[in-house]
DNA sequence: GCCTTATGTTCAC
DNA sequence: TGAACCTAAGGCT
């Protein structure tokens, strides 16, 4: 589940438990240390960047969380009941509990810390508006294909493989084109894209959906979308099926060891 | 029931 | 480039 969006929606739940002592306990035990530190302590705030997660709790102490492919978050409504087996971090509030399952990192670090990994992330198309100017000129000299730009957390904070698909699709654009030749207006258009379909992604209750009621129309829709109401994206794990701009095949390949799907005659450098 | 797969990242070779 | 990490769901028998 996790890329971007999902993040935020963590950081939203845990938020909603910030202002009260909670008593935090790693019922599997892998992350007991790092729970002893804050049990008992209030939660001051919960903020994301990308796929990282902070928890600031008071004495310069914040849990720093990355779900990577297998992470989860569950809120266990109050009467909660025992935690499973695989729940590395429980945090019980009076109205209940959330439940963290398998994340790859769960450590406890500073403030100065926590700024630095921000610091290394590019911007994050769900808190970020527009592009900066330096982004825009820096992007400009990178020949890496965009397929794998969009992959590399340093350059854009939380896309991975289901919205670098549908966002490339939207948008016309081939994987394969040097992110130096995006101009600046397709920039524009990509960032737009990247928020229309990550921000409703934000507040979906199941898993996770592109498309929606106002989703962005692909730009190279000649005739209104014929939409088959069992489809969920454009692309991501579409192979074999009609694209839905242009009716040819969705098609899958390998691409720097992840999936990459996309219509060859709508998505052209 | 067993096998494969996944929206991710790091590290070893 | 591939393995390891580690979990749950879905597809297959």
């Amino acid at each position: 589940m996790p890329e971007g969006h999902t993040i935020l929606r963590a950081a939203r739940l845990w938020s909603t438990i910030a202002g009260t002592p909670l008593e935090i306990s790693s019922p599997q035990g892998r992350f007991e240390l790092e729970a002893k530190q804050v049990n008992g302590k209030e939660l001051l705030n919960a903020y994301a960047h990308g796929k990282h997660l902070f928890l600031r709790f008071p004495d310069d102490q914040i849990i720093h969380i990355h779900l990577a492919l297998y992470g989860k978050h569950h809120w266990r409504p109050a009467p909660i009941e025992p935690p499973r087996l695989t729940v590395r971090l429980r945090a019980v509030h009076p109205t209940g509990a959330i439940d963290l399952i398998g994340p790859h990192v769960c450590e406890l670090i500073t403030q100065i810390e926590a700024d630095a990994i921000i610091a290394s992330l590019g911007p994050d198309p769900l808190q970020q508006e527009t592009l900066s100017k330096e982004f825009l000129t820096s992007a400009a000299k990178v020949t890496t294909p965009i397929g794998r730009f969009f992959m590399e957390q340093s350059k854009i904070a939380g896309i991975g493989n289901v919205y670098r698909a549908e966002i490339l699709f939207v948008c016309g654009i081939s994987p394969y084109t040097p992110v130096s030749d995006i101009s600046k207006s397709q920039w524009e258009r990509i960032w737009k894209v990247a928020r229309e379909l990550m921000i409703p992604g934000v507040d979906l209750e199941g898993p996770t959906e592109t498309i929606l009621p106002g989703s962005p129309t692909p730009v190279t829709l000649t005739k209104p979308l014929k939409l088959d109401p069992g489809r969920t994206f454009y692309v991501y794990q579409c192979t074999g099926q009609q694209c839905l701009a242009c009716g040819n095949a969705v098609e899958e390949e390998q691409f720097y060891g992840r999936t990459l799907y996309l219509c060859r005659t709508c998505q052209t450098r």
